[in-house]
DNA sequence: TGACACTGTGACAAGGTGTCGTATATAATG
DNA sequence: CATTATATACGACACCTTGTCACAGTGTCA
């Protein structure tokens, strides 16, 4: 989290500081990403920097923590749509997520966010920031029509969401990847895994 | 891949790189490993790295060539002795892999190599390698025994791999980051996930 | 006004990478 | 064997990072 000093700066200096740094992590991958350059973009001094953020990783999940809360709202509202259906919601978030990687000038940003996506990277996204806002879990889950599903406990959902997550994460790193005639392939990839989870791995006795 | 200067070398000169490497990838995260301290550590001079590898991701990966061998052959061992039911050799292979995270020495390495993860590089680990060794999917799904799986085409059995093997990264990273204590949850935890493969997400009609 | 606490600043040390000109060894050829 | 060609070894160099720190500026409050 930045320091209090940097909320209270002037917000167009904050501003600045930020889009700054969202162009830098939209041309570089985040390890190739420099705190330098970003500066210099902004024209805020080296020791400034170090007073609001304590290193890069601070400024790119603060950066971060906004469109999690937009896809979150994406989330809930797919989820209200389907009348609680969570693979349904996963099937149609996937959709509008790839729509504004095409679409919207974020794209780059997204795209080096989801490359750049590591095992550790995600328990942050998900979990360290998970007290202090959004509230993922609780308030989405709650949300989910758990009568067609296979749950035994509570933790079943949970382990539910996680793999679905997982799944869409890798399937949207196909589709940023592959070129333009195979995107049709990947949804319908995507779609088809999702059934699979539905019905699951082992045929019925 | 390294150069055939590299492989023309005296073998104990190879060695002593890499095992130089392998050392600075256990202590420290791919990002943070450094060629500097690798090429002082075992007095190879800075060109001749640079005429061996192409960088830090050339030997990096090639070091992690030998392990995705046995894995493999872990992989296949467990196959067989589970006359290819999939999900339980994974919950085999989970087992011991486990094993060797918690006893060998190469302990710290293969937590780093886990935990720097990403998608990109799992990518890179799982399909661009593949033509030139180990062919993973082909010899090893051929041995799985399909009669009881819920297959419509060729492609599902690789997609329920590519799950299996998310989800499976996923649980060793709890794993390896949870203290002690919580351990025998995690494996438990796994063992649901996998049930939950099984039968599927949704309640059968 | 003086004391104190917070903020701004950029030079600096420490460390990283990849290259390139030169030296050296090894192979090939007349 | 001598000479030329080619591949390898080497390390200084240029250029890039990052995080810190001593010093300067600003503001508040007694």
């Amino acid at each position: 989290m930045p320091s209090s000093t940097f909320l209270n700066i002037p917000k167009d200096k904050q501003e600045s500081l930020l889009s700054a740094a969202k162009e830098e992590f939209s041309n570089e991958l985040y390890d190739n990403a420099s705190i330098n350059r970003i500066i210099k973009k902004c024209n805020i001094p080296r020791g400034s920097f170090y007073m609001y953020f304590s290193d890069k990783e601070d400024l790119y999940f603060y950066l971060l923590s906004f469109y999690k809360l937009k896809i979150q709202e994406v989330i809930l509202e797919n989820l209200k749509n389907n009348n609680g259906d969570i693979i349904n919601m996963f099937q149609d978030v996937f959709k509008s997520v790839v729509k504004s990687i095409e679409k919207e000038e974020n794209a780059k940003f997204f795209k080096n966010v989801i490359l750049n996506m590591n095992y550790l990277m995600e328990h942050k996204v998900l979990i360290k920031h998970r007290e202090d806002m959004s509230g993922f879990p609780k308030e989405v889950l709650s949300l989910v029509d758990t009568d067609k599903l296979n749950i035994k406990d509570e933790k079943t959902l949970t382990q539910m969401g996680n793999i679905l997550f997982m799944m869409s994460i890798h399937e949207l790193i196909e589709y940023i990847k592959c070129d333009n005639v195979k995107k049709e392939t990947i949804l319908t990839d995507y779609f088809s895994q999702l059934e699979l989870l539905k019905k699951g791995f082992y045929k019925g006795e």
